[in-house]
DNA sequence: TGTACATCAGTGAACGCGCGTTCACTGATGTAC
DNA sequence: TGTACATCAGTGAACGCGCGTTCACTGATGTAC
């Protein structure tokens, strides 16, 4: 039995941190997260952390720094997979968007819920969340000259979408949406209807 | 100096206590209610809540039912104020809804994050929750039949309209508004814009 | 190829802290007579 | 009206716990010769 114990070189501990940091917030919650905790599933002693991160909040950062990586990379594939329609692109990207929250919840919360960070971990995600706030400022932009969007001003139109799927996202993340998905509908009527509804309204026509 | 010095009965330390808990989620956060904080800022000493509480959850289950009894009333009064009219009774639940919400957030929270409670406490949200749900839903149809929206499934509807207003409160709550706010909009025009735009939608008419 | 050594990833004991909860107590309040 | 006493709200010391962080250490790895 060669390498059946663990090697004293974990190999990339960094990584493995992340992951348990992710698998923590998934299982326990964003309030469990602790060093200790985290290094205990990783299989490894609760000093061996601060050879990879400063901090309790250094790994934290680093977890939403991963987190819009892989978002700006999903977002990013579905924008280049969507081909030159503009407004496909745009479609493509808030799907991916929400796939992207649907399927990663523990990345999500701890992207946007703000519970777990301080100023400095604020900051960067203020930068980034600001930045693909003015991507969707100009996508809207583009659609109304398409024509496809009602005219006005796409900041505004902007802050209601997010406010849409953002409750929408923490409604289902939070399984507040378990008593009608299963029983009367499935989750993608759901979520398709939701996503609809931002668009035409809920208004008699 | 009569009453200067506090009297050893507090009088109602109870009430004391649980807005003591509100203004601590209010500055510090939800993670940061702990019962020894909350009776520090009573002035009392961290045994005297388990006079009141017979435990850290039941003190804020206490302030969940509470919470949700202030929001029943500000909705049931809205509703009262509105006269006969059963769509303007609707429109005025749904904005004293939103006014509790922005104006209380440390309720809100507590309320709905769902950070602070395990299983007992949620069974009572659940109910809590469930039972306003179904009046939106009775609303909605209502509101189908008088012909002011849109024919379709009110259930779907509901999560529709709860997803936004949902979804507003808490990037109004989180500050995450406030880039917007301020520099170019009031917040009463992006407030507008939004629950508008639940009715009207975001598409080209 | 083999050996000495520097490097540095991971260890485990230790620290101080705030927490939830308990418990014997103290002292204010109200009631019975 | 005055006094004895039961009640019970609030006290403060104590418990055990998990946490973040530090520090002297151990042992694996890779590099220089």
């Amino acid at each position: 039995m060669p390498s059946q114990k663990p090697a004293y070189h974990h190999g990339d501990l960094r990584e493995a941190l992340i992951e348990a940091a992710l698998a923590v917030i998934d299982e326990l919650g964003p309030q469990a997260l602790s060093i200790r905790e985290v290094a205990r599933r990783a299989g490894v002693s609760h000093a061996a952390p601060y050879r990879h991160f400063t901090d309790k909040d250094d790994l934290i950062v680093a977890v939403v720094e991963r987190g819009f990586e892989m978002l700006d990379a999903v977002t990013g594939q579905a924008r280049a997979a969507a081909g030159d329609d503009l407004l496909a692109q745009f479609a493509a990207s808030g799907e991916a968007y929400l796939r992207f929250a649907l399927e990663y919840p523990a990345y999500y919360r701890v992207m946007f819920s703000g519970d777990l960070l301080n100023s400095k971990g604020r900051d960067a995600l203020r930068h980034t969340s600001k930045s693909s706030f003015s991507r969707m400022v100009d996508d809207l932009t583009m659609c109304q000259e398409l024509g496809v969007v009602r005219r006005g001003d796409p900041k505004l139109q902007a802050v209601a979408i997010i406010s849409t799927v953002h409750g929408f996202v923490c409604l289902a993340n939070d399984n507040r949406l378990s008593d009608l998905h299963g029983e009367t509908f499935e989750f993608e009527q759901l979520r398709d209807f939701v996503l609809n509804a931002i668009f035409e309204g809920l208004g008699a026509p």
